[in-house]
DNA sequence: ATATATATGTTGTATTTACAACGAAAGTGA
DNA sequence: TCACTTTCGTTGTAAATACAACATATATAT
């Protein structure tokens, strides 16, 4: 648990909550930590909504099925993200979504209730954490607001556009990188993966953006 | 002011503070009352993202413009519902959307900051604003991961039974009314509303589902 | 009651997409 | 190196959509 400590100060749960402080917390917290291997389960579809996860190291995808299969890719996980708090925090008592490992990957698991219900030993934190908790939840509702305007555009070359601007603007320059493969880029906007790559070869056609792999960049 | 209080005691926002202490709660917040007629903007894309709002009387919908002019509604407000609260807890200083009155409408606007900073008045109450502010921006959050999960369908008639069945679900029975007309159920679906009426007409034909303007019955 | 405005349903067409099938390219492991 | 797998681009076709234009129905005001 030691060895994560400086990862976890530069988690924003743990944000403004010193190191020294941070060890006796994750204690009080029952925090206990979990490996995955490829493609497992760390949360599935109808779990109980009790608990949240901190990518240690590896990488997950938060994942959606609907009644046909066609998985829904709601989110990709890296290093320190967290996940499950806004069900965990809101009316909701069973999962409506999995949490898939895509490499071997190591998580923090923390019940939710620990971090709510003060306690005797570190109950100033609590607030703290409530605090951080209410900036990460809104701040999630922000992006899931962006995503929705992205997938609204009735066009897929206006997705691919309306998603790409916003990658560019994030990377503070025309040339950027995206986290996702062609598969899950069409799994994020929702759209048929060959008419996707139909239609970025069009607009390389026509010199909108040029790109290689999962590097982009706007003309 | 005094004359809101029975109302906004059913505000999620203050679940769980007494009638008593909310009068001296709203002086604490500076909480201001202001009134909007119908089409107004109550906020403006571009303003500072500070306030929060309640509605106390009327309606008003939360709406996005989109380069080409599409208005985007990202949500229905009516009596008691909450507003900006997203933006005001995220790292967002700038609203990307605007609030627009659709009848004469009087909202409650309190500063962020006020719920957030603890006084020596009143402070006891800050923690479970927080508490509140936190279940409410977690249960948004996850309405709008279910919006993404509905318009994430591929075809017209696979949003139409997703939303419904969704709303059949909350309603708890087959028969129900929606909050939108046409044009709004179109907007929300991101589809066009001729498209929307003739998918209806036939999923109506085939024995689908029945519908009378915004009622709805499932089959 | 009548005129007017608003909301909703219907139809045809051009555009766009999903889907399937295939081939090329790049990566992987023995 | 070679077989094998995964990823990506391309093409054709059937299906679905947006859009426009119009018809019908409902609501509203005078």
């Amino acid at each position: 648990m030691i060895n994560y400590i400086p990862l976890l100060k530069t988690v924003p749960l743990f944000f403004d909550i010193e190191a020294n402080d941070l060890s006796e917390l994750l204690n009080c917290l029952s925090a206990k930590i979990k490996t995955f291997q490829t493609q497992e389960s760390i949360f599935s579809e109808g779990d109980s909504a009790e608990f949240v996860g901190i990518i240690l190291s590896g990488e997950a995808q938060i994942v959606m099925d609907d009644y046909y299969g066609n998985r829904n890719i709601v989110a990709s996980l890296t290093v320190g993200h967290l996940f499950g708090e806004a069900f965990a925090c809101a009316d909701v008592s069973i999962l409506p979504v999995s949490v898939i490992a895509t490499n071997e990957t190591i998580i923090m698991q923390i019940n939710y209730k620990k971090i709510i219900t003060t306690c005797s030993n570190c109950c100033t934190f609590h607030n703290k954490l409530i605090y951080n908790m209410l900036r990460i939840v809104a701040n999630k509702n922000v992006m899931l607001n962006q995503k929705i305007d992205v997938i609204s555009k009735r066009t897929t070359r206006e997705k691919i556009l309306s998603y790409l601007a916003i990658q560019a603007k994030q990377a503070g320059q025309n040339s950027f990188s995206i986290p996702f493969n062609r598969q899950e880029l069409a799994d994020y906007l929702f759209v048929d993966r060959s008419a996707l790559s139909n239609e970025l070869s069009k607009l390389s056609d026509k010199g909108v953006l040029h790109f290689h792999k999962n590097t982009f960049e706007l003309l």
